[in-house]
DNA sequence: CCTACCCAAATTGTAGACAAGATCGAGTTG
DNA sequence: CAACTCGATCTTGTCTACAATTTGGGTAGG
């Protein structure tokens, strides 16, 4: 009768990322197995597990009897993120030659209304939502399996960054206009044009991130 | 005074990894953590985070109350594993414009000199071994962190066909001669033409790839 | 000031037990 | 005959407790 419950790791690995994204926890910090087993009453084989959940999303890394920190954050490896994602984003636009996109297009159109939505009632939270949303609407659609989890590990990687930004209403929306373009060219048929749009429009937002990153760190403890 | 002895899931992971890469866990075959407790002697924390570590690596899945198979492969999933490495190596290649490239260079050439001399001892796994020493090099020297792991998992999760590839002794050598131009390109500056080649060089070996796939797979247990 | 040793803290490894959910087959029903 | 239901059984999920290694830092001695 219940629904069938997410076991603890899944759960417990969400909280933490959001205390992450949030920079509750510090980038480069650590995170202690008893402390976590404590903050949120769950035993050690889940709290470990969440942890390499988080690493599998490139949140958290993992050093050997030396345990788990907050995955710590240079200017340059903002850059690093976004030149990559700019890359991968720009191939899974172009994986979409020779498809039919009318039914992707048509969920591109509803997530671009809904995103107009928010932006004129000032809804930020929901705006960055569906931002994201987007992107994943056309990664799905490519059914690209090998390149989902690369794209989500930079994704979340790039989340603290973007909650900082967000943090200082940077960026308002140049991304609606972006989405539309893009849009535009898909449903036109014109792929290497929403390629090219696309690839622009995660590089375009890089300087803003370079900017917010050294808000975002203070103690980095870039070990080697 | 004992060396500092690497932590068991580790150790297991690579056994396990080699299990997989030779073919004797089939993709889409089931894990039990029972079955490889007692195969392997460990109890069942360190094997749930041996079959983590390797979820890290690509090649495992998993999924909540079902447990962990060995990652299923179709024809198609192959091509995307390629193009996608395609694209990140030529990005990593890209990214070393404006760097001194004397040290990579040395480095690059003391391998392929490795690589001949396995070539002309028939020593495959050796050939093989040092093929993926010519693109870690490249990569290592790149220092770009986020790219690290997104490109170990695409390499280890082609490496299953990789062996079968080998068993059939397919596509001898046309890897030593790739290797020669690309070094050859950066040591004379050419980055650009290094990327192209370095693309190609990758996309060549796809029909190979393709073929062999049909070998490697016989249950895929394909669950959605 | 530097080195060697020692100790506290953290991670790692193991065992046992029970709960919760999934799998699969037998039997029943439409 | 097909589909569905109900359990028995297997597997994963979770917790507790204890032992073993290693790390990191502090202290004493040269």
């Amino acid at each position: 009768m219940s629904a069938p419950q997410t076991p603890i790791p899944y759960r417990l690995a969400d909280r933490i990322r959001d205390a992450i994204v949030t920079g509750r926890y510090r980038p480069g910090s650590a995170l202690r197995e008893q402390s976590l087993e404590s903050e949120y009453g769950a035993s050690r084989g889940p709290v470990r597990e969440a942890l390499r959940l988080l690493e599998l999303r490139g949140l958290t890394v993992h050093e050997p009897r030396r345990g788990f920190r907050v995955r710590p954050y240079t200017a340059h490896t903002i850059e690093q993120i976004y030149r990559l994602r700019a890359v991968l984003e720009r191939h899974s636009v172009e994986s979409l030659i020779g498809r039919d996109l009318a039914p992707l297009v048509a969920r591109l159109e509803e997530s671009n209304r809904r995103m107009r939505g928010c932006f004129v009632a000032r809804d930020l939270a929901g705006y960055l939502q569906e931002n994201n949303t987007f992107h994943r609407l056309i990664l799905d659609f490519t059914g690209n399996e090998p390149l989902r989890r690369p794209l989500e590990m930079l994704n979340e990687m790039a989340e603290p960054v973007r909650y900082a930004l967000l943090a200082r209403r940077l960026s308002k929306s140049r991304s609606l206009a972006d989405h539309e373009r893009i849009t535009g060219f898909l449903a036109a048929g014109q792929i290497l044009d929403a390629a090219r749009v696309t690839e622009a429009h995660i590089l375009d937002r890089l300087p803003m991130a370079q900017a917010a990153v050294a808000e975002y760190c203070r103690q980095s403890g870039t070990a080697p």
